[in-house]
DNA sequence: TCAATTTATTAGTTACGTCTAAGTTTCAAA
DNA sequence: TTTGAAACTTAGACGTAACTAATAAATTGA
């Protein structure tokens, strides 16, 4: 059996993508700020913390603190990559910004680097041709 | 308290497509080409359609058959829609089968009606300039 | 028609991710 | 330095949706 890549959860990947955001803000993230971040309970963060910890995601000492590992990193990167490509290319599609946010939530867990990488480049020519329009 | 429209799960949306997909096949859905279909088993889709009737999106008559209910097949024909506008624009930006399949396959269920209109007029604007072209 | 096969259901378990309630640790102000 | 508030964790429960094993119903073919 090849080894294994488990794919991360829709909840995992949002995680440490609000982590990586909050780090990026204040240096640091608390379980209080993960938790108002996500909309979930403190208890919550606590659980999964545990688990993303297990997983090599990030690194955590009970009562102190965390840091994302450099795997947390790069999927914390990889979400956000995603969510900006989505971001602009419903922005020029003039899609309202409550539609983008509640879609960029949802389908930036769901998209292959393929039809990203696609999405790109359809909004590069999508801004080319607005600016000769 | 206003009446509420419990949104539907990701599962539930999947059922009703495949299962309005199979009736449209072959005239009637049964546990075991549900369960195919999903890629899951038979035990869980018995489980799943209890649910699914309870809700009032289909109707079930036990060992005997299902039909979809007039929600039922709302609900169906909507994510068969999304599904389809998914289709033709990843089709159009060149996105490999395998990609466009995995993609679309999560993506259907998080996009709002306003997105999909933004998109199913892009594909049509995609269209028209590559016929120009 | 009735035994064998296929199909469907029930019962019980599991994993995930959430919650509340209760207890523990940290930290800052008195 | 102590103490009270804020932050954090543990414990236990829940809902969803899957699974396997066992059982029951329906269908088919001899």
């Amino acid at each position: 059996m090849p080894p294994f890549k488990n794919k991360n959860s829709v909840s995992v990947e949002d995680y440490l993508e609000r982590i990586h955001e909050i780090i990026g803000e204040k240096g640091y993230a608390r379980a209080v700020d993960i938790a108002n971040a996500l909309g979930i309970s403190q208890p919550s963060v606590s659980c999964m913390v545990r688990k993303l910890a297990a997983k090599g995601l990030l690194n955590y000492d009970k009562y102190r603190g965390l840091t994302l590992t450099r795997k947390g990193k790069r999927v914390a990167l990889a979400v956000h990559k995603r969510h900006e490509i989505l971001k602009r290319f419903l922005s020029l599609l003039r899609v309202s910004q409550k539609s983008q946010e509640r879609d960029i939530e949802g389908l930036e867990h769901h998209i292959s680097n393929e039809t990203v990488r696609a999405l790109a480049q359809l909004s590069d020519d999508l801004e080319i041709r607005a600016g000769k329009g």
